[in-house]
DNA sequence: ATAACTGCAAATCATTTGCAGATCT
DNA sequence: AGATCTGCAAATGATTTGCAGTTAT
């Protein structure tokens, strides 16, 4: 329900952005919009275009491509690059700020916030004399135990 | 001088990891090593080739590709994607833990360190019950002032 | 001697591009 | 209508792979 809302109010959002740019407003455009709100995860192209092709709905990737750099020029989703060489993309409104922790052994992905990277944003912004618009976090690790999994005792 | 010296250390890094692994001493090794050693930048495979063909030293990429993945084992160099696709090298030997800033509009990297971001990392070590192995962080931003170009008044 | 390594060329994989035809406005 | 999009297939660019010949041990 609340996905609902929120998708309606990225629709806006695009539609919006499309009119200021005088870009068109598509059908593929509010498809990809729609699935990269309705996935949680990180997403690649090639998986986004498979469950558009489930759902019967034919574009190609040359398209999803294109347009996912329009929603990144949108402020409407996010690029990562998490080591190999394959960008994943995920959505950025009712998400909030996080950063995130690739646990290597098992590929699984965990998010986090630390407020703290902000305040080295700005020493940095003022020591190189630098505005800094963005930043990119990984940290690359194991996880201890196996609690959530098999361990008992 | 004291490239010559630290040359001589890693050199002897590179010899007891592959004694250790019961891998061969070969002078492609070597010589790739070295050559990541004389730079302090960041190097790209095609670079790195390049600059070897300068000197009269036929290797292949495929050659690099290898060996650059065996010195990362090793421990004795880094690699980073900043964005585009192409992965960077550095040495990880005396430079210091650091991070880096992508000035965007002039490609140019700047470096820093803040210890901070160890601190961020035990407390996400923490809340997650991981052991962090590695991080990469990026903050991507723009210069205020042309200070260091042409500005005067 | 022989297993590991190198070079080459072909293969792969993600992404981009060129262009003809389709579609928003 | 007319410029912007889309889809397709071919191009690209970085990296990998297969394999025959070379080399360190």
């Amino acid at each position: 329900m609340s996905s609902a809302r929120n998708l309606k109010i990225v629709k806006k959002a695009l539609e919006d952005y499309l009119e200021l740019k005088g870009q068109r407003k598509t059908s593929e455009r509010f498809v990809i919009l729609k699935e990269m709100y309705n996935c949680d995860e990180h997403m690649d192209v090639d998986t986004l275009h498979f469950r558009m092709r489930l759902k019967n709905y034919k574009i190609s990737k040359a398209t999803i491509y294109n347009n996912l750099d329009m929603l990144i020029d949108a402020g409407l989703i996010r690029k990562h690059q998490f080591g190999r060489g394959k960008a994943y993309y995920e959505r950025s409104f009712f998400r909030g700020n996080h950063d995130h922790v690739i646990l290597t052994d098992t590929e699984e992905i965990k998010e986090f916030y630390d407020a703290r990277i902000e305040t080295i944003k700005e020493t940095i912004e003022q020591i190189l004399d630098v505005t800094i618009e963005s930043h990119s976090l990984y940290f690359y690790g194991t996880r201890n135990t196996c609690d959530s999994e098999q361990k008992i005792a």
